[in-house]
DNA sequence: AGCACA
């Protein structure tokens, strides 16, 4: 025969068949749900459900045709639409004979997890937020990220498929927390199925992929070049090119913003070399100098779109300067060179803030050992994302394991469990003059506090 | 709300 296929998409009128296709079917319907179904009918000898792009069609299969024709007749003129959990499913008869099962991935549990990260900014979810998100269910061994036709995926290691189906089950179709993310980021569900994979083949750490067993393994070139693919504007402005200088623009600046408080927030994650404020259009901007172009990146990731003060106030945008060395020409209460030894000027550096254990930086073979990633002043691996915040991981502990030196987290910023809203990802600061009594119950950020 | 997957 040549070909029928000439047939409209949707043909109303459908030659029967023992399988029916459903559509609107609540999320994670299950193959009970559906024989619950179809049983008042006949018995029901196949299904497949989470089907389709928003894996919300599924099929059943009777095991005769006249039982499908009854369903089929039934709903085509009750007043009683067919129904799964409340919500109304659309029946048809499909336009294949019999379901075909292949069972093969994606339903066999393993300790690997495919990922599709969905939403309109899903690609500039980081490999680090996906790493904190799913470090709260074990250790995450490696992540390797990809795109696909399917959209921006990750493959997710664990050590066992228990742990990867705790993840699984907690995390699939629940949108990646607001407060992990910046402002603007538009919100990002986790599908997420099994992968056939057991061990991922990571060959360096970069961008794209983590070994997080292996710190040592070398840094991809491109990383360096390459990380801003994931530092895009929120808006989906153009590439910058990285620099060692961050300039940062302050939003909705009802309180003072000090040189002060901008080393210290910035000291959070390196030592801030030089820092330089002045007015633009009215708007207070500031250079910050690092000494190099990695901790700058990491400072901009966890800064970018958060708000010095609780309340949306202050709010940081930052964006990679042109410059790579500003010149200081004098201290004074809104330029500083901290490289060279202060004159007893206005406030000294503030004690501690200077003191930090700094290595030298920018050896690309260490780029990710940790030590220089995290943030100091991040002792301890970063409170994870607590399930209770919408996850339901029942009976999952909550803190990561432990992690060898490795990158933890390097958003500081991870409100507790108790505030699921933090949509805006405030952080606290230590009281300043001029700062409004913080309210929250946030954990301090206390980059001066080894 | 419109036909599966490797």
């Amino acid at each position: 025969m040549a070909s029928v296929s000439s047939q409209p998409q949707f043909r109303y009128t459908q030659p029967p068949s023992k399988v029916l296709h459903l559509r609107n079917l609540p999320w994670e319907c299950t193959e009970e749900e559906l024989i619950e179904l179809g049983k008042p009918f006949g018995k029901v000898v196949n299904t497949k459900c989470n089907v389709g792009a928003n894996r919300n069609q599924a099929f059943i299969e009777f095991a005769d045709l006249n039982q499908a024709i009854a369903m089929i007749s039934y709903y085509a003129s009750s007043s009683e639409p067919a129904q799964v959990r409340g919500k109304t499913v659309y029946l048809q008869y499909s336009n294949r004979q019999e379901i075909v099962n292949n069972k093969t991935t994606a339903d066999i549990a393993g300790n690997v997890l495919l990922v599709t990260i969905e939403g309109q900014d899903a690609r500039l979810v980081s490999i680090d937020v996906l790493h904190l998100v799913f470090s709260a269910f074990g250790f995450v061994h490696k992540i390797t990220t990809f795109e696909k036709t399917a959209g921006f995926q990750a493959l997710v290691q664990f050590s066992d498929a228990e742990t990867a189906t705790s993840a699984k089950n907690a995390l699939d179709g629940r949108i990646i927390p607001r407060y992990l993310l910046s402002d603007n980021i538009a919100p990002c569900t986790l599908r997420i199925t099994y992968s056939a994979h057991t061990d991922l083949s990571v060959k360096f750490q970069s961008h794209r992929s983590r070994d997080y067993t292996n710190p040592y393994l070398p840094v991809a070139p491109s990383a360096i070049d390459g990380s801003s693919q994931f530092n895009l504007g929120l808006d989906g402005k153009k590439l910058e090119p990285e620099s060692n200088v961050l300039l940062a623009s302050i939003e909705n600046m009802q309180y003072a913003v000090t040189l002060d408080v901008l080393h210290m927030v910035f000291s959070a994650f390196g030592p801030v070399q030089k820092i330089a404020m002045f007015d633009k259009n009215g708007a207070l901007q500031a250079l910050i100098q690092y000494p190099d172009v990695q901790t700058a990146i990491v400072a901009k990731e966890a800064l970018e779109g958060h708000c010095i003060y609780d309340g949306g106030f202050c709010k940081l945008h930052l964006s990679y300067s042109r410059h790579t060395d500003l010149s200081i020409k004098l201290n004074n209460d809104r330029s500083r060179d901290y490289t060279i030894a202060n004159p007893p000027l206005v406030n000294p550096q503030p004690s501690a803030l200077g003191q930090q254990p700094i290595q030298t930086m920018g050896q690309a073979s260490h780029q990710y050992n940790g030590t220089q990633y995290a943030a100091p002043g991040m002792g301890q691996p970063m409170m994870p994302p607590q399930p209770s915040a919408g996850w339901g991981a029942s009976g999952v502990s909550a803190v990561p394991q432990s992690m060898p030196a490795q990158m933890t987290n390097h958003n500081p910023y991870i409100p507790p469990a108790s505030m699921p809203q933090m949509s805006h990802g405030m952080m606290q600061m230590p009281g300043q003059s001029g700062v409004p009594p913080p309210t929250s119950s946030m954990p301090h950020f206390r980059p001066n506090h080894m």
